[in-house]
DNA sequence: ACCGGACATTGACATAGATCAAAAAACGCT
DNA sequence: AGCGTTTTTTGATCTATGTCAATGTCCGGT
């Protein structure tokens, strides 16, 4: 399992054995089930995920108590529910598991030691803020300039394992349109 | 000009005096009227900005011709057209000021340097990173929960100075809802 | 293998907000 | 200061997409 992580990281950054040997030992493995909560909307988001398997998901829900998908990861891949991480202040955003998922996790504080003692942890995380902002800045425009159907179709271009992997429902959400019209859209 | 440049770093991070010459250094000053454009849509964003007096903004047109404004810079602030700035490809956004406006701009080339050389410098950028994020978090959270009305109102409680200083229709284009129902918004 | 609850589909209808248009007000250039 | 351009306001429509409702389908647990 720390073997594919570590493979995975390096394809970011040209990490040393010795780097990539104290980061594996800051991340302990975790297995969860489908439709698990990995954080609760309310609590402090303490933790960092990779994903060796499965997949995750950051949503909220809005006060007329809909559900929205704001981003999701598939095997390999790393996140966390980023604000809350960031600011450590209770998370509007909660993460749940959408499958059966592994997962190697490392806590906060390991990650902001990692972050102060290590370069190559700085540029790495400098990468995966940028790679965030540019990914929110993306969602922003398909929000502001496209139609439903044209979001669907964009998602179906750029990353059609997700239309293939998700329910309607969490691709409705993900997409930002209801249900039903995400039905529609579908067959045509 | 620089003066309050350096007040403004430290209230960031805190920088020591020869960082704080070194950084400045970099910084060359730079005066535009209002109107002016700073980043043409299509061309590569080079440029970081420190906004000593005035107000920018990137925005974007879209397919059908309208203007979308994502982001406002008010003195003293900092910024630039960032997914551009990262990738160092042609940028969807363009940058253009709001007001006659004096800047401090840094070269692409001389902020990746400090970002090499100066760890204090990393720790800046990843919190400015942070913030971007952040916002851009915020901004997607709006869209997708809030109405225009909600939209409008969460501006006038969070950013009033906004409502002031900016036109009706680059309000209308940040809040994103047409200049119509802004004015709409506003007579109630 | 069956049952119950969640998910998906389809239809009818409602509505926020866009668009179009035209008048009124404000701005900036000479 | 005055005129033309750009903004703002107001009114009348239009439309994409949400909402509600009813039926059909799938999936997981026993």
């Amino acid at each position: 399992m720390h073997d594919n992580f570590k493979i995975f990281l390096k394809y970011f950054i040209d990490f040393n054995e010795e780097e990539l040997g104290k980061i594996a030992a800051c991340f302990k493995p975790r297995s969860v089930k489908k439709n698990d909560v990995l954080l609760a909307q309310g609590e402090v988001c303490n933790k960092f995920y990779y994903i060796s398997r499965g997949c995750i998901r950051t949503a909220f829900i809005t006060k007329e108590g809909h559900e929205k998908t704001r981003y999701v990861m598939c095997e390999p891949s790393i996140g966390t529910a980023l604000t809350s991480f960031i600011s450590q202040k209770p998370s509007f955003e909660f993460i749940d598991t959408l499958e059966d998922t592994e997962l190697l996790v490392i806590s906060y504080e390991d990650f902001y030691k990692l972050n102060a003692e290590m370069i190559n942890w700085k540029v790495f995380y400098q990468r995966i803020l940028e790679m965030a902002y540019s990914f929110q800045n993306k969602k922003i425009e398909g929000l502001v300039t496209l139609s439903a159907k044209q979001r669907y179709e964009l998602v179906l271009k750029e990353t059609p394992f997700l239309v293939q992997r998700l329910s309607n429902k969490i691709l409705a959400s993900y997409i930002d349109v209801s249900q039903e019209t995400l039905s529609r859209l579908k067959s045509r």
